[in-house]
RNA sequence: GGCGACGUGGCCGAGUGGUUAGGCACGGGUCUGCAAAACCUGUUACCCCGGUUCAAUUCCGGGCGUCGCCUCCA
């Protein structure tokens, strides 16, 4: 039985779908106004795997990811780059799923775009009028959150008490300054969508209300996005979604953790962020992945070179084993199956499933090194590093050919074509001096090579060599 | 001010009422021409003060500190 821990209701609760065996799963994808930072990834990541493992576990999993391309702030980005909205936010949507493609990130079941279900708002936001819930004030429509009895359950929070806070606006168009809107009208210049209550464009909120409903119905199962949208983006959700159909709006609702800098979240509005491409750039899709993944996805982790660089050493413990031992049809160890079974049971908790991962690499390589085979052990290792997404292969950026080239030349190798044969024919050559005992030429070789970014090794098969 | 999360060894980061998390770093060792890798091994733990208990890092209360949300944000 999987457990998972659910915001609402901050508990940790059995999963039991709405349908046996099936989950549909929605996560709130990015609005597409800036390139992606360290934080899109995690929470991507984070999600991902849970629903590979799901996946895993035998379930039906659909899983939907939407694109919220119209908001104000595209709107905004869009002008000052002098560029068509649409076209703007389309060219950001590219770059956020480039870069989870990098994280070997899976691309979602349905990904549905804002823009194109504007009719399914436009229900809602009918139904919510006539039902008392939402009312028309000049060219905007509100929801009246003390429509909704339930209002403030996700993020415990108590309408009464929100409004003596100091940081509520009044706004003269809202009956009450909580209230939020459903559909904004246009002012000259935006972009617009005719409706009933005349040109405009969809508040926050409500595109993920309609989208989810039109892909997974009422009382779906998992709903999920970062600790920063419980209030007010899935509050209000909630409350759009469960007064206008009278359901359960998601059964289970989790959210990851922040990626802080220096100890403060990474947010676009303070301009602390690391951009997310940069650093795949730097270190590679998978070193970022098991980064992420070695923190627990409902805890703020920390982000910064130091830390990537010691999860890409740590990546290259796996990546070593899987070199060492090719796959064969060998079943996976059942022990250590259940072990990362066990871990992930628990509410996703990915940083046991990475220890139980290099448990079993360490007693692989004792095996190995006493002379055995390790081949369950091994395939086990295989299995779950492809349900935690960390078999992507995109481990980092590509080898200093020039450097290489140099090499080859101080050794009268020839290096014209691909890069990879230049690096055998140097090692040919080092195996060469070693065979002779000439240690000197060998040593020379492998440092020139290490300092042009190759790691040689040498095995009882001969020498190999690494990316370093 | 309101709501919530959290304080673990050099760093990151799990977990548990009494028994080794894991990774990285550092020291020693095996192996190796030397390295690297791999393996063995060592070092520094559970913020403070009370309480419950045979026993608390783990439960309860208080304190101190950090962070998030309350405005757009994964």
């Amino acid at each position: 039985m999987i457990r998972l821990y659910s915001t609402l209701g901050r508990a940790l609760v059995d999963l039991e779908p709405r349908d046996e065996g099936k989950i549909g799963f929605y996560v709130c994808g990015p609005t597409v106004q800036s390139p992606p930072h360290i934080g899109h990834g995690r929470s991507a990541v984070a999600f991902d795997a849970i629903r590979r493992y799901l996946v895993w576990r035998g379930y039906d999993v659909t899983f939907v990811r939407n694109v919220t391309d119209i908001e104000d702030k595209i709107i905004e980005k869009a002008a000052e780059a002098g560029e068509d909205v649409a076209a703007f936010a389309r060219k950001m949507e590219e770059r956020f799923r480039d870069a989870y493609r990098r994280l070997g990130v899976l691309d979602p079941d349905v990904e549905p775009r804002a823009t194109e279900h504007i009719p399914e708002m436009h229900e809602l936001i009918t139904t919510l009028i006539e039902k008392g819930a939402a009312y028309q004030a000049g060219d905007d429509v509100y929801f009246s959150v003390r429509a909704d009895e339930d209002y403030g359950k996700l993020s415990g929070r108590d309408i009464d008490e929100m409004r003596s806070g100091t940081r509520i606006e009044p706004n003269e168009a809202k009956h009450d300054p909580l209230d939020f809107a459903l559909w904004k009208g246009a002012k000259p210049g935006e972009p617009y969508w005719d409706s009933p209550w005349g040109p405009g464009r969809p508040g926050w909120h409500i595109e993920c209300s309609a989208m989810a409903r039109r892909y997974l119905g009422d009382d779906f199962d998992i709903h999920a996005g970062g600790t920063d949208l419980i209030f007010p983006h899935h509050e209000n959700e909630i409350a759009q979604s469960e007064t206008a159909t009278g359901k359960r709006f998601a059964r289970y609702w989790l959210h990851n953790g922040m990626v802080n800098l220096d100890g403060a979240k990474m947010a676009k509005s303070t301009g602390n962020v690391v951009d997310l491409a940069t650093a795949l750039d730097t270190y590679g899709g998978m070193p970022l992945r098991l980064l992420f993944l070695r923190a627990h996805y409902r805890a703020p982790i920390e982000y910064s070179a130091e830390l990537v660089e010691e999860a890409a050493e740590a990546y290259r413990r796996i990546e070593r084993l899987l070199e060492r031992v090719p796959p064969t049809d060998a079943e996976a160890d059942p022990g250590v199956l259940d072990a990362f079974r066990e871990a992930m049971d628990d509410d996703f908790g990915t940083p046991e499933a990475v220890a139980v991962l290099f448990d079993t690499i360490r007693e692989a390589n004792r095996r190995l090194d006493a002379g055995g085979e390790a081949d369950a052990l091994v395939a086990a290792v295989r299995e779950i590093v492809g349900v935690l997404g960390l078999d992507a292969g995109d481990t980092a950026g590509g080898l200093d050919e020039e450097a290489i080239r140099a090499v080859a030349a101080e050794f009268g190798v020839e290096a014209d074509g691909d890069i990879e044969d230049a690096i055998e024919k140097l090692l040919a050559v080092r195996a060469e001096a070693r065979q002779a005992r000439d240690f000197a030429t060998a040593d020379a070789v492998r440092d020139g090579l290490s300092r042009a970014g190759v790691v040689v090794e040498d095995t009882p098969d001969g020498a190999r060599w690494l990316r370093a």
